[in-house]
DNA sequence: ACAGGAAGTGTTAGTGACTAACATTCTGGG
DNA sequence: CCCAGAATGTTAGTCACTAACACTTCCTGT
């Protein structure tokens, strides 16, 4: 680990426990800095905005790879499904405690909430590409994509709130279980 | 109308025309302020921030109302679609060519993009409310409510920056029929 | 070990979104 | 016409974020 990474380390560990502690709004980047022991243009040189830092995981190419190996006979919904489902065992069903503070953090300020579907849109695109590669048309895809993530988002932030939630993987497993099933009990119907 | 009132239209009218002509970033609010005759603290009464000049529309008790509305038989999934395509139907089908223009300013600007989702956010807990009514756990609605804002948001991104699309309605109804769909066709396999 | 360039960091000064406080003007009902 | 309350302006401030430039630290090849 060279001393930028350390660095950067330092500056999102502090963080977040000050943005705890107090409260996102009630810490300025200049206190996040001085308490890593750096100045706040090295915090905005590792972080481009005060809300990445809380906000900062890049799981999309995972979840691109996953999507595009999934079986080309299945619907663009299905596919996404599973794509997600595998990305998500794949990692440590542990699962870092530092997450749910982080993703508490930004269920519980609205800015902050809002700016998860920017890291949203960059999984949307990577979903696209993942199923331009099938044949499956843009607006498909992004629909697909769109209700993935806007079921597993809410799933996630509900997760984070709950004191006494399973593990998320679970949780998550429960939100795409949902999504599949929800239309079919209404398949007779009209 | 109130003088207050035509003061708050003219704000946004002249905002969106300068955000159209030089970009979101390129005009300050002192500049919008001036140009609708006012100062900048006129312009913060008015809308808490400079973003929700462009994204401010209140659809939220309109959906919520029309999925309370709905058959308590049908999955949750199918009662928020069902109440969000009869919302938009009730609205002007001919469209105002200025939503097009704010949905543009947002699509092409990550950070209003983004805030695109402190709407939805409230449309969810309407959402929410309006299944809770009717003995729906807060999560099944809050996924059920996050994959149909999801699929639409996706749609309604896509339209606006789609040059020859056609209504807003017909993309509404592609994307929810899509979103209905597209589960079924997996039905048989695993 | 050492020169030298690259990469990381600090300082300073500036812009622009947003807020608080208070003085001023304007508006609508009596 | 008058006056209470709402709407607006002025001023001064905080804080996120950026540009420019000087400085220090680290790494590489010799």
């Amino acid at each position: 680990m060279t001393r930028s990474e350390r660095t950067r380390q330092r500056l999102q560990d502090h963080a977040i426990r000050l943005f705890a502690e107090r409260g996102f709004d009630n810490v300025t980047v200049e206190e996040v800095a001085r308490a890593a022991g750096v100045s706040h243009m090295t915090f905005f040189r590792n972080f481009p905005t005060k809300e990445s830092v809380v906000l900062d995981d890049p799981y999309d190419p995972v979840i691109g790879a996953a999507i595009a190996r999934q079986d080309s006979g299945l619907s663009a919904l299905e596919r996404v499904c599973r794509g997600v489902l595998e990305s998500f065992n794949s990692l440590d069903e542990s699962g870092d405690e530092t997450t749910r503070i982080r993703i508490r953090l930004a269920a519980a300020h609205p800015p902050l909430r809002a700016r998860i579907w920017e890291n949203n849109h960059r999984t949307e695109e990577a979903i696209v590409e993942a199923l331009a590669g099938t044949g499956v048309a843009p607006l498909e895809a992004r629909v697909a994509a769109g209700a993935v993530l806007g079921a597993l988002t809410a799933a996630l932030l509900d997760w984070a709130e709950d004191e006494d939630a399973g593990t998320l993987g679970d949780r998550i497993r429960y939100a795409l279980s949902q999504l599949r099933s929800g239309v079919v009990g209404s398949s007779g119907v009209r």
